[in-house]
DNA sequence: TTTTATTTTCAGTAAGTTTTGAAAATTCAA
DNA sequence: TTGAATTTTCAAAACTTACTGAAAATAAAA
């Protein structure tokens, strides 16, 4: 395969597992795009390279520097402003799983603690199936926000190296 | 708080919470009904307590199924259909975790195994570029994979009690 | 059978989200 | 300053996804 159509490839499919998680396709087609380019761009570069307006270009890659996904880079000389994205991608891992707990499942456990003191008889099934499903999630969400922060300060090593050979 | 009250921002953000998973907004809400429901419930059941349409509920509670989240349940001398759903949240999280895994991890490294074996020169800067990023998603991938074997066969104890003392 | 209850399908519509493109704002250089 | 280059904004349009509701199919009862 040649190396124009792979990028194509790489693109659109990194386009479409972001749709999935809920990530919209041209922010994750920017952040494809700088993964994948040994220098930085423009948004110039971009818009020709995927086909898109600039103010497309704009938001998405603002977004992207949000996340930390990507970052602004001065060239010495040159007016306009280039972008690059971090090409580690543990470190990447990282970025999206810290800003996910914080926007999601940080929320999430403070409601169910709320929810769990539903007042009435404990006694009540209707009121026991509630109190029981709402503790189960919050169990196993406060475990994996403290499995998450765990990962969040890891090495990459940590996780391709070390973690499986314990739990095989 | 009262019991209806809680139940209804249950629903309302347990929806929300898998908007941002790429899981439509009914199915995440029906889910959570059945949830904490200590009952089964009918279409019709569904319908009044979520104000969706009759075709709108059997669409999603026919995904709940596939995804293997609820369950048919035949009330003996009842003529309707009832549903429920496995309460285990340990249980309901592996089985999502099997099937997106299935849906998008596996078909993205296969992707990237192809992928990886772009023509050119490796001397090539935009060559190595997109191979060395490819490679290192291939790799994480490939890692994230086994390790996602290895919960799905688990038990919650493993997750909840042992892990984490191993890491501190 | 025929009738009645229940579930399923799906075309059309509605709702939600993303994108465009041109105008406004900003930044830099002359 | 002024003017050109560049970035940002946002209302309207395009696109995508989800939902409705009525008709068709199916299943159970009479």
């Amino acid at each position: 395969m040649k190396l124009t159509e792979a990028k194509q490839q790489f693109i659109s499919s990194w386009g479409a597992f972001g749709t999935n998680w809920g990530i919209n396709r041209t922010m994750a087609q920017i952040h494809a795009l700088l993964l994948i380019s040994p220098d930085p761009l423009t948004q110039d570069d971009m818009m020709e390279e995927l086909n898109i307006s600039r103010g497309n270009v704009n938001m998405n890659i603002r977004d992207l520097l949000t996340w930390g996904l990507a970052e602004r880079v001065i060239l010495p000389g040159e007016r306009k402003e280039y972008f690059s994205a971090e090409k580690d991608i543990w470190k990447v891992v990282k970025l999206i799983v810290k800003e996910r707990k914080k926007r999601e499942l940080e929320p999430m456990l403070q409601l169910l603690d709320k929810l769990e003191e539903v007042e009435g008889d404990k006694r009540d099934k209707s009121i026991k199936s509630f109190v029981d499903t709402v503790s189960s999630i919050k169990k196993l969400g406060k475990q994996a926000d403290k499995t998450l922060d765990t990962m969040v300060k890891a090495e990459e090593s940590w996780f391709v190296g070390g973690l499986m050979k314990l739990f095989k």
